[in-house]
DNA sequence: AGTTTATATGAATATTTGTTCATATATTCA
DNA sequence: TGAATATATGAACAAATATTCATATAAACT
């Protein structure tokens, strides 16, 4: 075990337990950036609760409005299109006008991607 | 749209509102269970946060111990620890003792295929 | 123009979540 | 056996989050 002296995030020296440096280097090395990071988090986050789950399935198959996707989920409108926005926010759907009626779909080959893998994951 | 009669979760009877109640009716049959979304959400949701996914994408290339997990995130031990602990509860992580210390490592194909897909996702 | 329908949004609230701190366990080394 | 090292865990707290309710917008129909 070693102690490496450091710098912390405020600018403060301090020291930092390590068993590996060899290793602990090569992962900083072999990361990608805070801001793929970020982004990337945002996509599994989004994934991650039931609810939206079964929004961005649904939509995978088919073009569903906010109300349709309620009756589906047992959700209230209102909360459909919170959650629907935050799906916009990451331009992971999208969605067109017919008159009063909006649709959406999704915009995202990699989310498909992403719940394809899921999906064999589960069904096994 | 059409009104359509049902029973709320609660037992009562309620009316939801549905414009395409084919859609509806098809998101239903093409759903996975209850317990499946569930499974599945949790996974996403794991990797949503970008602490832990720092966590796996290290594990996926090497077998790492919670102290140089600590020192490459710029996390204490101890949250380190309670995130590994949240991986092995799903069983997305496995462990080996060597001694004192703890070797970490991604027990999941199925996850480490979710992260390549999201490392192509950002490198476009 | 005024009403109805479909969706969006802001504020408020209750719940969930990530981290910290103190402490416990388990292995090694002296 | 006793001290040191590595990790785990429970409780507590601050921050983030999902949903609800009230209200706003925007298109269509009368």
């Amino acid at each position: 075990m070693s102690l490496v002296k450091t710098k912390c995030l405020d600018g403060e020296d301090c020291q930092v337990r390590v068993i590996h440096l060899d290793r602990v280097e090569q992962a900083c090395r072999e990361t990608v950036s805070e801001k793929e990071i970020d982004r990337l988090s945002s996509i599994y986050k989004i994934l991650g609760d039931p609810s939206r789950l079964k929004i961005v399935m649904a939509l995978k198959n088919v073009e569903m409005c906010v109300c349709d996707l309620a009756a589906f989920l047992g959700l209230t409108e209102s909360a459909v299109s919170h959650q629907l926005r935050r799906f916009r926010d990451l331009a992971l759907v999208k969605n067109r006008r017919d008159g009063q009626v909006i649709y959406y779909s999704l915009d995202d080959e990699h989310v498909a991607e992403l719940l394809n893998i899921g999906l064999e994951h589960v069904s096994e």
